[in-house]
DNA sequence: AGACCGATTGACTGGTCAGTCAATCGGCGC
DNA sequence: GCGCCGATTGACTGACCAGTCAATCGGTCT
């Protein structure tokens, strides 16, 4: 194992550039060889660690998305109220968007909401994060803290969809993305949604 | 005018194809010979209509985007209530999900979601949208109907983001998609923006 | 009849890439 | 020094498809 240790690892290299290549160009529109270039590799090496485009993508994507999944796991995990594990939840995606817009970018428009093409491919991962948000309402709505007579799957659908909207917002310029603006979107997204979900 | 009246409109019939094979392929998996193959005429009839394969799906979307954006300032026209409005724009989206999904399906997928291609194409009008929900939770907040603290950008994107993630939890089987889901879900998306929304 | 013209047809072309592969490199063990 | 093997290179190929275009059709007007 630690026989193979190069100074730079090639594979990494490539990844990073795809990630740069695909949320400036988009997945269709790079060819293989952009990647290359960016990553300052020839060509061929592409396919010496990926099987595929797609699999470059594919990678990028189970990447972060594990880490979201376990994110939000962990988030339900704590004994706090609902409420402050949607904020996690929240707080984690959006994290995300700051720490590394570029890969957020790719993984939002080029899978999650590409649904037919890559979201097709990864539907039971991608759903895998609704389920458990849903599962955090349901979990609310046991102790008596969410009022019972919502589906906990829309809920689920329409925080989650708010979020990936305002981070669509940010990704396209349509709204102000100033330090205090992600802290603002995030405390409106959980009041929102939770002083909905709040018995009256 | 009147002196062209073929018993087939072919144009249309080349429209409506191309939103079934939209919507079964995906924009970029459908070859325009099969766009022709399903509206039952020759190849190059699509080019006698339309510039460009690309151009077939900016027709789609203008159609009906237009229509979207006549509705939100008509629910934004008459005296209502800022809630009452809202609820008007959801139940139109809602409503025209249920008139033709394969339509809604195409229109989200391919452009209002798939900013880096014909998304940017269509950004003004798209953004023309999120800028005329925004205007509702403004008068809102001048009536004191909606509290102030909050940026009416912010507001339309999540209000605009939960619903269009609803519509992909119907478009992707991902939620329950009966006839009475449609009235609850327009019911919760509403109650839930707008209570946030409310003075506590 | 016959000229005119938009509607319609579908074979064909040009360009674009994804993926292949044979050749070369370079480090390491013996 | 030599052989082994994974890493790396980049030229090449085969498939695919958008868009072109010359030919034909069929209705209408004179």
């Amino acid at each position: 194992m630690a026989s193979k240790a190069p100074p730079i690892d090639k594979r990494r290299q490539i990844l990073d550039a795809a990630i740069r290549v695909f949320a400036r160009q988009g997945f269709h529109s790079t060819r293989v060889s952009d990647i290359a270039d960016e990553a300052g590799v020839a060509y061929g090496l592409v396919y010496h660690y990926f099987k595929s485009k797609e699999e470059v993508l594919n990678e990028l994507f189970t990447e972060r998305w594990s880490l979201l999944l376990a994110a939000i796991d962990e988030a339900d995990a704590g004994g706090r109220p609902p409420r402050a594990k949607l904020e996690a939840v929240a707080a984690f995606i959006i994290q995300s968007y700051r720490h590394d817009p570029e890969l957020m970018k790719v993984i939002i428009v080029e899978v999650t909401r590409a649904a037919n093409s890559f979201g097709q491919t990864h539907l039971t991962e991608i759903r895998r994060a609704y389920d458990s948000i849903a599962r955090i309402v349901e979990g609310g709505q046991e102790t008596g803290a969410f009022r019972s007579d919502i589906d906990p799957a829309f809920a689920s659908m329409s925080f989650y969809g708010a979020i990936e909207q305002l981070l669509s917002g940010w990704i396209f310029d349509l709204i102000p993305a100033a330090d205090s603006d992600f802290a603002k979107a995030k405390d409106f997204v959980v009041a929102t949604i939770c002083d909905g979900l709040e018995p009256r």
